[in-house]
DNA sequence: CCGTATCCGGGCTGATACTG
DNA sequence: CAGTATCAGCCCGGATACGG
């Protein structure tokens, strides 16, 4: 289907943003509340499930086990349980996973550097926002 | 609540994953359904209304609104609208938008390089997915 | 320790209709 | 052309309680 559909897309210099389909399908997913933390934080290797809890501060157990387990089924992570008598469970990205650690951190850094001019410009300029 | 207590967390050269928070709030609106595509399609100059509405295939009138809105609000684009008898609206990005456009470009690039691969991983490996 | 299941509310989102 | 307004639905996401 998209094998050679998306080799030819960006063979004119363009992004290939007219495919809005494919990249918003991704997005919502890297996108969503908690995705991008997690992954970052298995930046510097395997995790373990309590470990990200604490990483990641806001997160619900729900969350983080959702978010998990979508990460393992889009083939980000992997996830390794050890059989043992304190169950531990170790999670860290694939290949793939890794590959969009580079774009995250790059996204990450800039929220970082970006978000107190975000904010200010947000209150200078009330148009209606709440 | 944790207002000084994740402040402290990284001090060795980490990355500032820690606070979460901002990072969020700013994850959280770039990472929304429309941003990042409104974002990408500013990249070669300003845009009228519904030239972006046509750029971005299945966006409504009222989420292009919203976003651009907001967008707005927190200084990523500006927005002149010409005073003409066939009104004339168009959408820029400012300088702190255009920086965000790298990274967006980035992470739009990835998406558009591994979403078959996602896709066939999510097959792959249903746990409980569709 | 590592999850899963359920309840439940809020906000985002789309469709539709109307205005300057 | 460029929005605004309203309504209804859906999914996200948190809290809690329970199972392996």
């Amino acid at each position: 289907m998209e094998t050679a559909g998306q080799t030819r897309a960006q063979a004119c210099g363009q992004l290939p943003v007219e495919h809005g389909d494919f990249v918003r399908e991704v997005i919502d997913r890297v996108g969503d509340k908690w995705t991008l933390l997690v992954i970052a934080n298995l930046r510097d290797g395997p995790r373990r499930y309590s470990q990200l809890q604490q990483l990641v501060p806001g997160i619900s157990q729900r969350m983080l086990t959702l978010t998990l387990r979508q990460l393992k089924d889009d083939g980000l992570v992997t996830r390794t349980a050890y059989a043992e008598v304190p169950p531990r469970v170790e999670y860290a990205l694939t290949s793939l996973g890794a590959s969009l650690l580079d774009t995250a951190t790059a996204l990450i850094d800039w929220a970082t550097a970006n978000h107190a001019a975000i904010r200010d410009n947000r209150l200078k300029r009330p148009s209606g926002r709440a």
